[in-house]
DNA sequence: AGTTAACCGAGACGGTACGTCGAGTCTTCCT
DNA sequence: AGGAAGACTCGACGTACCGTCTCGGTTAACT
């Protein structure tokens, strides 16, 4: 993510491997222990035993650190998730409202992971105000996320389950949004209930029949 | 909000309004033009013609202060639209879809509006990571706004236009966090036909009938 | 010395003086203690107990924070000596020969005395080679002595002991010199005898007579 | 100079010559025109298209790089000056007086030389406060030069010019010193007419006959 | 002629200190 | 007593160099 422009760029190949991995390690460590404000380049480089030139050669600013940690982690979480298998995807077992409410009772319990809590937040936080790092955060972690739900829908359309002219880009945010907010502005409690009864709400709709 | 603890608070008798005003533009104008994590205390009290102490002792923080600043903005400008008068309503036409377009309509030009863009992103993104502040934000700022919709909701449920077994609490949620979530993570364009859209899905659900 | 430009000069009136000694003390210590290049603004400020800021808002570098602090020693050992009697000057009975003689060996005690010496061997070092410095420290410390001296020799010129042709700022160098250059490069022992033997040469002459 | 201990000494007869150069120009030059304390090994190596390591193995410090590349370049200038001769002499043409201030006034010329100032100065101040390298300074540089000096008392000596009983060690410090002072410390101007004054009155002492 | 060991340019690394900025506290003087 | 002003201690910033350490790539000497 962000490079430094041209100027004269670091030989990547001569990186050193073990430092980068400690970073990332620092980083979430520390923003899960005293939190994103009171985490610190200078803390960063300390615990991870290295200086803090070699976190200003690599990165420009502990935003994008941290992003680059967090997406590390997911991306390890992921392969054991998959466990190498690589298939990724909301499953399709005919039934849409189940299928969705697994997924995000999934969701659910990743949000109260406290080891994904912290970092998640900080990024989320950070990229409301820096336009940069909120599309980088989005493109990277939240789009691939958010389309998977869109192809499931397709399916759901193909399959008639779901009106044709619904645009599904729009309509998997009945669902998702309303958790998102919860998560980011603490505006209501998280639970599986909860999930089960946006979907019902959703692909039901709110109107009598 | 947030005040210093007991030990020798203020006499708030004695306070200086021409003070507390100038901090109020100083910080807002601050963080639209330079942003807020640009905006200092520092920065605040020099534009303000005012001493750092001045600050520190009315306010616990910046973000503190930025709370303030915005909900003196908000009330304002809610007096003038209200033009002293004081209903809080969602109007209420008998036709539900066009209420809920109107006010989303209107919710999403504030949005554009760049008074309100710069330092409303900057207390949500601080809410996010800190929860007192966010608490604040949600409960001052965010909760009386969803109220009006429980409300409206309320009414349609009396008048058999929507389910009676619908939690208006959750129900509204799903063409408002949809709203919140594109505009706080930029994750989709802001039109007013986006947010007609939301409307009509959420009312008539996505499965065919 | 040596004061920030124009600019938003600092208000000398609310300066702490508590600081000021503080700092005079740990550069002394500290260029005693580790010598001059490993002495830095960070490690007179802890030791001082003080903010690197103050330190740089009253001088422009370690450099000048030693200018001053040397300056205030000699100050203070000058009243000390003179017992604030302020009398400053090279004693006059008559003897011109055994005059100089004391007094260069009262040089030679204190150039050996080691709290002295690792400032003093510092700041000249620096003069060299920062011509800035150099001149405040000729024009501060190192002047005021000389001119002792040609009020010395213009008196024993007076008295008829010297040549009425001779530069009295010139001669001064004949003994006063040999004895600087011993002691900044080495390039010989330092002792009375030595200096006993300048005066000697310098009032006598080479030539045989 | 100054050798890396024992451990792995590097082998001297692979060394590159094109490298020694260039190290050498890129010392002087860049003493020349930022100064010795912004002179950094690292742009040493950069100047003279070199890597670090290359001056870390042979020498061990910048001031121990400068002190060779003036070495060099006095060595240069010496062989020039004598053309590819060797003797090495103050000349005595049985004139004392005369003979001293020939040379003291080609000094007084080779002091205003700007390819001599820089690196000289830088040298002498890192002496001032270095004691191992203002002992090489002084050993390689300036006792050779006080040698002939020495040389050129004793003949005139021998030759009933100069009082048996003086030491010509102590007596040529009587007008070398002076001119030396002045020049590190700036304590006066550096002319031809300075100099003469200084042999005539360390020749024939300031009292009168 | 092929191997091998050292120097070489390059530059990433763990560090230390730089000089600056801002936080939050404290003090002074004014209203 | 509040307020404007701003000096204070402290901590972090991002940068510059330090001296060490790989990393290929040439050489030069020795099989």
């Amino acid at each position: 993510m962000a490079q430094n422009p041209a100027s004269t760029r670091p030989d990547a190949s001569r990186r050193s491997e073990r430092s980068r991995r400690a970073i990332y390690e620092a980083a979430l460590a520390l923003v899960g222990e005293v939190g994103y404000p009171r985490t610190t380049v200078e803390g960063i480089a300390a615990r991870a035993g290295v200086g803090k030139q070699t976190i200003y050669r690599w990165w420009s600013s502990k935003a994008d650190v941290l992003l680059e940690a967090f997406l590390d982690l997911s991306a390890q979480a992921a392969e054991q998730a998959a466990d190498g298998g690589a298939e990724y995807a909301i499953p399709d077992t005919g039934d849409l409202a189940a299928d969705l409410k697994a997924v995000l009772r999934a969701t659910v319990d990743e949000l109260h992971d406290p080891r994904f809590e912290a970092p998640a937040r900080a990024l989320a936080a950070e990229g409301v105000v820096n336009e940069q790092l909120g599309r980088e955060f989005v493109a990277t972690l939240l789009a691939p996320q958010l389309q998977l739900y869109v192809r499931r829908l397709r399916a759901a359309q193909d399959a008639g389950q779901v009106r044709p002219d619904v645009d599904p880009r729009i309509a998997l945010e009945l669902f998702v949004s309303p958790l998102a907010q919860r998560w980011l502005q603490r505006t209501g409690p998280i639970t599986h209930a909860y999930t089960d009864t946006l979907v019902d709400y959703a692909l039901g709709g709110l109107a009598p029949r």
